[in-house]
RNA sequence: CGGGGCGUGGCUCAGCCCGGCUAGAGCGCACGGUUCGGGUCCGUGAGGUCCGCGGUUCAAAUCCGCGCGCCCCGACCA
């Protein structure tokens, strides 16, 4: 079973990335154009991330529902920017039954149509609102050029579609939900994220206000890791969405609409894995601990095995996800690099040498080799694995964020700025308009990722045309 | 959609230029043994419409034509 070694990510990160993926068996290429089958570890990952996800937005009066697959044509019409923004990459579905259909069908690329259709139908009082509800589900997005996880035509997500009586609120909905996306970055996927505002030319297809969370990537990319929209009254406008006030007078909804996709996964893993694989933060891992018993022959495997599965055990019972290799036909030097390459934060080695001083080695996914590997008392081990695993989930949050500060410059001119973006992100004071925006894409290739919240009250020049800017803004290629 | 490359066991590829005998290798897979504290080793075995269609020829993986598909670069992309 010896496999060759991935390639290093200084040699070609894009080939590390792309075998990465199905080496530490997440994903698999799916038979159908640019979309990918998640494997059964791929979607334990995910479903880690949308537990935590769901309970936030329960916890904060969302409630979740179901919307149809497919959306009838006409509807995409009705936002002048929302359907050139998406009929490039609509799939449409033309016939059925054998039939052809009289009005073609979108597989939906986002619902903001039918839903909006389905609240102008729902939404009649002021006491209707807030609407706050939840699809999660996938799209299809017709992509030219895909990449598993990054960019797949097919891809999962909760999609959150909500009307409000007044602007502020609405608003106000869209940065609550900013808020979350950034903690669920920072305190499980340990993922530090800027939160802020998009320029006008990467706003979303209809939106009056797009916010994202931006996240740097270890090839010092960028990559939107979600996003949360305000649309005013565009979508109300376009699909009817009105209430009678208090007053008696009849209003249009101001509307929001916010996603994380399964796009995070490839955050995660171009944000920690190293050159041996997956480093899988532990509050998401699907195994955050795996046991590798150690032994030579059927004697010594009864006496290991006595206390590795005891061991397990405890750890189970101690709420760890915990999972034996007992495999018999595989060295244990190949299950070593079989479970970092699958990214699992902490091994536990247990031989005959351990079972008679009673310890075991616990090696940290984080630290690879010799520098990461300690030999510690079979007593009290549930609590140190525990200890190790917080101790982890902290440390690749404090390295990707000294990654991510150490590769961020403050360019002084468009000569400067030029260079930092070759590699790395430049935060810069820019005019806001969309010449000098078009400029730095045309000649860098590097776009706005976002503006940040909350800047104080600065006073520059435009890193561009050198006319007066108030605020600053992120610059850099992304994904 | 423009430029380049490639289609041969599950994967990576050799063979093709210069047509010929039973189409090969490594990895993976199955079985047996050996090994197991950092990607063990040995043996046996299963597995192929050589992308498709047509043509040339006594003979095509190999030459010619058409088609299809995939990858890379560019354009495009919440």
């Amino acid at each position: 079973m010896a496999e060759e070694k991935l390639p290093t990510r200084a040699e070609d990160f894009a080939e590390w990335y792309n075998q990465l993926v199905v080496r530490a068996d997440l994903a698999d290429y799916a038979p159908v154009r640019g979309c990918m089958v998640v494997k059964p570890y791929g979607w334990a990952l995910w479903e880690n991330i949308t537990a935590w996800l769901d309970r936030e937005f329960k916890a904060t009066g969302h409630v979740n529902a179901a919307f149809p697959l497919l959306i009838p044509m006409s509807f995409f019409e009705k936002e002048k920017e929302h359907v050139e923004g998406f009929a490039p990459e609509l799939a449409v579905v033309t016939h059925g039954g054998g039939e052809k259909l009289e009005e073609p069908l979108a597989v939906r690329p986002t619902s903001e149509t039918i839903i909006g259709y389905m609240y102008s139908k729902w939404v009649k009082s002021w006491r209707d609102l807030p609407l706050l509800i939840v699809q999660w589900g996938s799209v299809l997005r017709w992509e030219m050029r895909t990449k598993l996880f990054l960019r797949t035509a097919e891809f999962y997500w909760h999609e959150g579609h909500t009307a409000h009586a007044t602007a502020d609120e609405a608003k106000e909905e869209m940065y609550r939900i900013l808020d979350i996306y950034e903690r669920f970055c920072y305190e499980e996927a340990a993922i530090p994220v800027f939160k802020g505002t998009k320029s006008e030319a990467e706003r979303f297809a209809g939106a009056q206000i797009t916010t994202s969370i931006e996240a740097m990537m270890q090839d010092k990319r960028a990559l939107q890791a979600g996003t949360s929209h305000y649309f005013g009254q565009n979508f109300a406008r376009a699909f009817d969405i009105k209430y009678l006030d208090p007053h008696n007078t009849l209003q249009y909804c101001e509307t929001t609409s916010w996603a994380i996709s399964s796009r995070i996964i490839g955050a995660i893993i171009m944000v920690h894995g190293d050159d041996q694989g997956l480093i899988l933060p532990p509050r998401l891992a699907p195994i955050q601990a795996i046991i590798i018993p150690i032994y030579k022959n059927d004697a010594e495997k009864t006496t290991v095995m006595e206390s590795a599965n005891r061991i397990f055990k405890e750890l189970k019972d101690a709420g760890i996800r915990v999972k034996m290799d007992d495999r018999d036909n595989v060295s244990s030097g190949f299950k070593f690099n079989d479970w970092e390459m699958r990214g699992v934060p902490a091994r536990v080695e247990i031989g005959p040498r351990d079972v008679e001083k009673g310890t075991v080695a616990l090696a940290r996914r984080d630290r690879p080799g010799k520098e990461g590997k300690s030999f510690v008392p079979q007593a009290g081990l549930a609590a140190t694995v525990s200890r190790l695993l917080s101790e982890i989930q902290d440390s690749l949050l404090k390295r990707a964020i000294a990654f991510r500060d150490a590769n961020i410059h403050e360019p002084k001119t468009y000569e400067d700025l030029k260079k930092i973006v070759e590699d790395g992100w430049a935060f810069a004071y820019w005019c806001e308009s969309a010449e000098c925006e078009a400029k730095v894409k045309q000649e860098t290739k590097a776009t706005t990722r976002n503006i940040p919240l909350n800047q104080p009250d600065w006073e520059g020049t435009c890193v561009v045309c050198g006319k007066p800017a108030k605020r600053k803004v992120y610059f850099a290629r992304s994904y």
